[in-house]
DNA sequence: GCCGAAACTGAGCGCTCGCTTAGAACGCTC
DNA sequence: GAGCGTTCTAAGCGAGCGCTCAGTTTCGGC
C-alpha cells in the first residue's frame, strides 16, 4: 500500500522514505510552502499550519527550519541523480540515452514543479555544510551529462566543440523549467520533455 | 561626464537615470544584497549600511524596501526589453538577427549578473500591481524573440516545429545564464554569449 | 486497566524586522 | 546672515519571527 501524497496541483509526491507519518506531513507542507513563496519568506507557523499542527510540533520532527530545506534538498537531488544515472546507463547509442535523459530530467522538472523548485532554487538559503554537500551532488549531475556527451562525440554521433559549456547549457535548459512551467498551461510534462529532447538533439549536431 | 558605478565584482552599473545620487547609491547597494541573499533575506539596514548612511536615510528616498525592488525590476527589464529590441531591428537576415540577439542577451545576464538575477529571480516578491506590470514587459520580450524566429521559418532559414515552445526554451536559456554565471570562472560574458548563439543557432536549425 | 515513552499543544521568550518620529545639520536664496 | 526646505541621524515602536518549555494527551505492551 501507498502512502503517496496528493498534492493541490494533482502531483503524486512519494514521500515515503520520510517517516513517521506526522513528518512527512510537514516536510510536504514545507516543501509546498518554500515553493510558493521562497524558503525565507515562508514562517514555521504555516508549515506547521499546512500539516494540520501547532509550531511547536515541528520542533519534534526537526531540529530546526534549516533542516526541512536540508532534508527536501538531499532527497530531491538523490532523485535528480537517479534520473540522470539510469538514462546514462541505458543500453542505447548516445543518441538514444541523451534524449531518454534530458526528457526524464525535463518530466521530473515539469511534473514536479513544486520540489523541483525548492531544490533548485533554494540551495543559497542552506549552510555551509549542507550546501558543500549538495554541490557535491550537483557535480554528479553534471558528470552523467557529460558522459553521454563525451560518448556521442567519440562515437561521432555528436558535433561539439565545446563539452563543458554544452553540458552546462543543457543542463541549465532543463533545471529553468523548473522556475517557468505552469501546471494550469498549454504543454504537459510529457510534450516538454519531447520538445526539449529533440532541442537537445540539435544542439549537440546529432542526426535525426 | 559619466556617473556610473564600479561594484565589487567589476561590472560598470550605469544606473544614470536613478538621481539624487544617495538614492542611487541606495539602489545599487539593494540590487548587491537582493543578489546576494535575495529579497526577503535582506534587511534596509543592511541595504542602509552598504550605502554608508543610516537606515532611515532609506525612507527619505523610497516609500518601502518593495519599492526599491520594483524600481530595480523595471529599469532592468528595461534594459532587456531594449537589448532585444535592437537586436530584432537590425538589417541583418534572420540567422543574424537572432545571433545577434542571443548574444547580447547573453551578454547582459553575464556581466550584469548582479543586476540581472534581481530582475530574473525576485519577481515573486513584488505586490500584484508591480508584477503584473513587470510580467507585460517579459510579454514584450518573449514578443521580441518569437518574431525573429516566426521571420526565419518564414523564409526558409529556420527549421522549427514549435515556435513558441523553442522561444521559450531560448529565453529560458538565456535567461537561467545568470544563476550559474561566476564572476571568477572561466569563461567571459562574450564567450558565454558566442556559445549560446551557436547553440540556438543549431536548437532552430539554421545552416551554419 | 495501568504505566512510561512518545507526540503534541498553549503560551511565550528574546530578538530582529520594516518603518516612524523628533530633531540636528546642511545648503541655497535674498 | 537670517530663514527655510531638504537631507540626514538616533532612538525606538509594534509586529512577527524562530524556537523553547511545562504540561497534557495518546497509545502500545503487559
Amino acid at each position: 500500500m501507498s502512502t503517496a501524497e496528493e498534492t493541490a496541483g494533482g502531483e503524486i509526491e512519494p514521500w515515503d522514505e520520510v517517516t513517521p507519518d506526522a513528518a512527512r506531513r510537514l516536510l510536504v507542507a514545507a516543501v509546498e510552502a518554500f515553493a510558493e513563496r521562497g524558503y525565507h519568506a515562508t514562517t514555521t507557523r504555516d508549515i506547521a499550519g499546512r500539516a494540520g499542527m501547532s509550531p511547536a510540533a515541528l520542533y519534534i520532527h526537526y531540529k530546526t527550519k534549516e533542516e526541512l530545506l536540508h532534508r527536501i534538498s538531499r532527497i530531491g537531488h538523490d532523485r535528480a541523480l537517479d534520473i540522470l544515472r539510469t538514462a546514462a546507463a541505458g543500453d542505447g547509442d548516445a543518441t538514444l540515452r541523451l534524449a531518454e535523459a534530458v526528457s526524464s530530467f525535463v518530466r521530473w522538472h515539469a511534473g514536479r514543479r513544486t520540489t523541483a523548485r525548492v531544490v533548485q532554487y533554494e540551495l543559497d538559503a542552506l549552510g555551509p555544510e549542507a550546501r558543500a554537500e549538495i554541490l557535491d551532488l550537483r557535480r554528479q549531475v553534471d558528470a552523467e551529462v557529460r558522459g553521454i556527451i563525451e560518448d556521442g562525440v567519440a562515437t561521432g554521433e555528436f558535433d561539439v566543440p565545446d563539452v563543458h559549456g554544452t553540458t552546462l547549457a543543457v543542463l541549465s535548459l532543463c533545471i529553468d523549467v523548473a522556475r517557468w512551467f505552469n501546471v494550469d498551461g498549454p504543454r504537459t510534462p510529457d510534450e516538454v520533455g519531447a520538445l526539449y529532447a529533440d532541442l537537445v538533439l540539435r544542439m549537440v549536431g546529432a542526426a535525426k
